[in-house]
Order: structure tokens, then sequence, then C-alpha cells
DNA sequence: CTAGGGTTAG
């Protein structure tokens, strides 16, 4: 016999005797038995029980309200909400899938609502990162029904805190969790740990670390990950040493650490190293790994590295094919990306909101126009992906780029949410561009409302007001900054050596062979001009920068990492340099020509993307 | 026996 489910489109397709003899605990046979949820049928249960056990199994599968729906309906009609705990894994799957109003109706159904029940809710909401409906059903847990929390409780508050970086809340956790006598639980300090690091606060999470009574590989693993994440990889890496000598193995967390530290160092030898801990220890199988390690090698500058690891990747997920169109998109490879993206949808790969971010970041820095627009057109209709504020921020600086000021305004007016600083920020970098002075005072007057404290957007609105030459404006927003106690941050370039970071700023006369380094910059600039290449105005952005025109130029750090890169390598090998401020439109020539007149190749990785000077070009064809 | 996320990749 066959009963009809609430919803037309559902129907289970699995007899309850059928049901009963395959052993569905199994992942294996379970996933055999019941391909798709969707598309099943159900025959009625005689007794309750084993009813209950195949709703929640068909729960896990399948994660659509829909489905919730039919489940839920099918509880109704023979089930008691406390049967099997039916009523908690429904509340969980409802908010899962984002029906809040549904899971917290069905929660006030539950008649005895338990620990499991609360915490179902509470973990429900932290993992869809809404922390205010996550604390409200805390605090309602333990106010209205007098419960204290237990480990899963406190963890899933404290998570939720750590994904919004919310200090305080985290903080009034913690001090609970100390007064319930929590701070026993690894899991609880764990979570801890990992919300301080979040919240940029190293010091308590170093301190939990150290005082705690037992330390699993979980928390070695989210110690070495909060050093990476706040400026501290060579702690991180000292971190994982110490774990090595107490004996505990490392897994694929610690391995994505580690690799994260790498970043922070910007190290290339020591990335070389992981490499092979992660070769010699079999961890190349495992995804997670293997696509952090090629994002890594793109990262680093090195996209041939990035691209071989990728290659290595067995059946690449969608996260691992967005890791290798990142890389491509950071390195100028537009056409490149745009390919790869095609090819990742035609092995049915489903692309997401992160997919298109970088697929239209490709776009906008290879001046891709028509693609772009197509690709922001379609992502919804085609693809489901909601635009974001990042989406949009590419969409500005892809049509402001390529000189469509007005329509890059436009869209910002005609965005659905309140535009953010990556979005103004894209309008202003366009306006810097082409030199419009109207829009771009509207963009950094919105940009220093949303962070006073950011000296760019001071510098690039006076940079644009000189540039037409409204000197008055220009001074005042000098003025404005001053007023404000804006420092501006100073322009710094790395290269890695021999083991070392050698670090370089403006004028730099610190580094112990200084002497030979501005000898070298001063024959290099000699053989330029001798060689008739004086830098010409071609470069739209010469002259405004964003370190400004009073310093040295001609001692700027990129310059100085360049000299010293060819002082201390062997002739025709590739320099590799970072910097933290976007390099300026005569150091850019200047690369441009050192290139071509010592036959090297020089690749340059600012903020925003990575430069490849060979034989006097740019791989970014002057156009950022 | 025991429901309910400790960390980690784009």
């Amino acid at each position: 016999m066959i009963t009809k489910c609430s919803l037309p489109s559902v129907v289970f397709n699995l007899s309850h005797a059928h049901f009963k003899t395959q052993n569905y605990n199994h992942p294996l046979r379970a996933r055999a038995a019941l391909p798709d949820p969707l598309s099943c049928r159900l025959h009625s249960c005689s007794d309750a029980d084993s009813l209950v056990s195949f709703l929640i199994f068909a729960l896990g599968k399948c994660s659509s309200a829909s489905y919730c729906e039919a489940v839920h309906a099918r509880v109704l009609k023979s089930a008691s909400y406390g049967h099997g705990f039916i009523g908690d894994q429904l509340v969980s799957k409802y908010v899962a899938v984002g029906c809040e109003k549904h899971a917290e109706k069905l929660f006030d159904e539950i008649p005895e609502k338990d620990l499991v029940s609360w915490n179902s809710l509470i973990s429900g909401f932290s993992r869809k990162g809404c922390l205010a409906k996550c604390l409200y059903a805390f605090r309602r847990m333990r106010n209205e029904a007098f419960m204290n929390p237990n480990e899963v409780t406190l963890v899933s508050v404290i998570s939720s805190c750590a994904d919004v970086k919310a200090l305080d809340e985290g903080r009034s956790i913690h001090g609970l969790s100390e007064r319930l006598g929590m701070l026993m639980e690894v899991k609880v300090v764990n979570s801890l740990v990992n919300m301080y690091g979040k919240c940029g606060k190293l010091g308590a999470a170093c301190h939990l670390f150290e005082v705690m009574p037992v330390r699993s590989l979980v928390s070695w693993n989210s110690m070495i990950a909060v050093y990476a994440e706040n400026e501290s990889p060579m702690e991180g890496i000292s971190c994982f040493t110490l774990m090595r000598r107490s004996g505990i193995q490392p897994d694929d967390a610690t391995l994505v650490a580690l690799l994260q530290a790498c970043e922070s160092v910007g190290s290339i030898r020591l990335l070389e190293s992981i490499h092979c801990v992660i070769c010699c220890r079999g961890f190349y199988r495992q995804m997670s790994i293997m696509t952090a390690l090629s994002s890594l090698y793109a990262k680093t500058g090195r996209l041939d590295a990035s691209h071989r690891v990728f290659l290595e990747i067995r059946n690449p997920d969608s996260i691992a094919w967005t890791a290798m169109l990142a890389g491509y998109a950071a390195h100028g490879y537009g056409s490149e990306a745009v390919t790869l993206f095609e090819l990742m949808v035609k092995k049915g790969m489903m692309p997401d909101h992160v997919t298109f971010t970088h697929l239209l970041n490709a776009c906008s820095h290879s001046g891709l126009v028509e693609e772009g627009k197509w690709y922001f057109r379609t992502m919804l209709e085609l693809y489901g992906v909601e635009p974001t504020l990042d989406h949009y921020s590419c969409m500005v600086d892809l049509l402001g780029r390529s000189g469509f000021l007005e329509d890059a305004y436009e869209l910002i007016k005609s965005m659905a949410m309140e535009p953010n600083s990556g979005v103004w920020g894209a309008l202003l970098g366009a306006c810097r561009i082409y030199r419009n002075d109207e829009l771009g005072k509207e963009a950094a007057e919105h940009l220093i409302n949303l962070d006073p404290s950011d000296a760019r957007n001071y510098i690039v609105l006076s940079n644009i007001y000189s540039a037409v030459g409204l000197w008055k404006d220009a001074s005042e927003m000098r003025a404005l900054m001053k007023e404000n106690f804006v420092a501006r941050l100073p322009g710094c370039s790395y290269i890695e050596h021999g083991n070392k970071i050698h670090q370089f700023v403006v004028g730099d006369r610190s580094h112990p062979l200084s002497h030979m380094i501005y000898t070298k910059l001063t024959e290099l600039i000699g053989k330029i001009r001798r060689a008739g290449l004086t830098p010409k105005t071609e470069f739209v952005l010469h002259d405004v920068d964003e370190e400004s025109k009073e310093d040295m130029i001609n001692e700027h750090c990129e310059k100085l990492a360049i000299s010293f890169g060819i002082l201390v390598t062997n002739p025709g090998r590739t320099l590799i340099i970072r910097k933290n401020l976007r390099i300026c439109g005569d150091c850019h020539s200047f690369a441009k020509m050192i290139s071509l007149i010592e036959k090297r190749t020089i690749i340059i990785r600012d903020p925003k993307r990575f430069h490849h000077f060979t034989d006097g070009i740019c791989s970014c064809a002057d156009y950022w």
C-alpha cells in the first residue's frame, strides 16, 4: 500500500520491509539504496519506530525546505516530536535550510524540551552565522527553562561568536564557562582559543592554550592557526615543532594551518619544505591540503607550481577549481580564468559566490568587460548565486576601470544593499585613473565616513584634486587627514634570499649591504638612461599613487628590493617581491625596463594583484 | 546504547 505524501513532488521509494532488510547504518549501502531522497516513495510503515528511524536517516540526506516540510508532515501524521528525537532533528534541519521561522515555531511546539532540543536550535543558528538568534535562544534556555549549558551548547555559542568576531559576547561566555567549571572541557577551551584568535586577541588565546589541562590534536591545530591568522607565523611554526615533540601526529588541519603560516611569512623556501612533508607523509591525497597548497603557490607568485599541484588533485571539487581560478585571476590571466571556469562547469562543478567573485575579478583585471557583464547577469539565473557586496565591487571595478564611470555609479545606486568600502573603493580607484574629481569626491566621502583612519582615501582624493589643478581642495584633504590624526602607512617591500626575508622601506639604509644596494641602484638607473628609456607618462597612474610625491621616488622600496635582488642572485634568476601598498607608476616603469635590460623576470605582488615583468612588458598591460 | 560542530582548504 502506498501512501501519498503531503507534497506532490516528494515521494519515497522504499518499502518498509525493504528498508529493514538493508543495513541502513552502513553509509555505502544506504546511498546505494536511496540514491535520490527527493524521488523516493514511502510505503506505509507499520511501526512508528522504524518510520522515525527512516525519517531521521532521510532527513540527513537532503537539505531543501520542501523536504523538511514533507518529513514534518509525516511526523505529524504518525509520530510524536519526542519520538527518537525527530523533533530536535527537524529543528536543526529547518535552521540549516534557512527556515528559521519554521524552526522556531516547531521548537515551541515540542512538549518536553530537553538540553538536546535547545542545543539543536542553538547550534543551528550558530552554524548559519546568526549570532543574535543564537544568543537569544541561549538566554531563553537559561532564563525560561532554567537549564545550564553543557559543552555542546558552549561550543556552539562560542563558535558563533568567533564567526562574526563578537569579542564582547565571547568574553562573557568565557566567564560563564569558567563559573560553570567548564574550562576543564577540552572542546570548550579549543573553541575559546579559536574565538580569541579570530578576534585578534592573540595573548588571550595563548594564555588559554598554556593553562589548559589537556591538549588534544585540535588544540594544537587551533593554536597554530591562531598564530598564522595573527601575523605571528614563525610562532605558529615553533608551535608545530613543540607539537611534534609532544608526540602528537599532525593531520590535515595541521598542514592547512601551517600552509597559512607560510603565506604570512611569504617564504617560498618554507612552503617548499612543507610541500615535502606533505608528499612524504602521504597527505597529497587530501583535497583540503592540496587545495591550500595550490592556492599558496599562487599567492607566493608561483602560478606554474600552483597549476602543477592542481593537476595532481585526483577529482578536484568546486573549492579546488575555485582556488585555481583565483590564482589565474590574481596573476592577471583573465581569458585563462574564463576558460577554466567554463571547463569546471562542463565537469559538473557548481560554482558558488566565491567562484564568481574571482571570475569577475579576473574579467576586470583583463578588461574583459562584456564577459564580466554576462557572468554578472547570469550568475543568478543559471547558478542561483545572489550577488553580494563583493560581486558589486568587482563590477564597479570592471566598469570603472574600463572608463564607464557613470555606469559604475548607476550600478551602485541600483544596489538593494548598502554599499561598503569595497564598492566605493572600486569607484574611487576608477576616478583616480580617469581623474574624475566629482565622482571621486563622493566616493571618498563615503569611504572616509566608513573608515576615517584609512589614509589611502584622503591621499587618492587629494591626488585627484592636484591632477586636475584644484590645489586648494588638495591641500584641504591633507589638512583633514592631519585633523583626523591619520598616519600614512609606510610602503614596504619584501624579498626572500638566503633563508631570510629582507625588508625595505623608502630610502632605507639599514640593510647590511646598503652601500652596495645603492651603488647597484645608481648603476641600474644609469643603464636605463643610457638606453634612452626615460620613463614616459604613458602610465595612467603616473604620479598619482598611494605613496605621495613628496617621497624620494628614486629610493622607493620596490627599487631597493629589485636592486638587492639583482645584486645577490645569479643572472637570469626570477625575482619575487611582495609589497604592502600598491606599486607606484614610476616603480612599475622601472621594473619593466629592468626586466628588459637585465633579462630578468620580476614578479611583484601588491595587495590587489601580481605583476609579471618580462622583456619590458608587464602582465597587467598597464591596466590595473 | 546516547541525539547536539572542538580546529582546517577556494
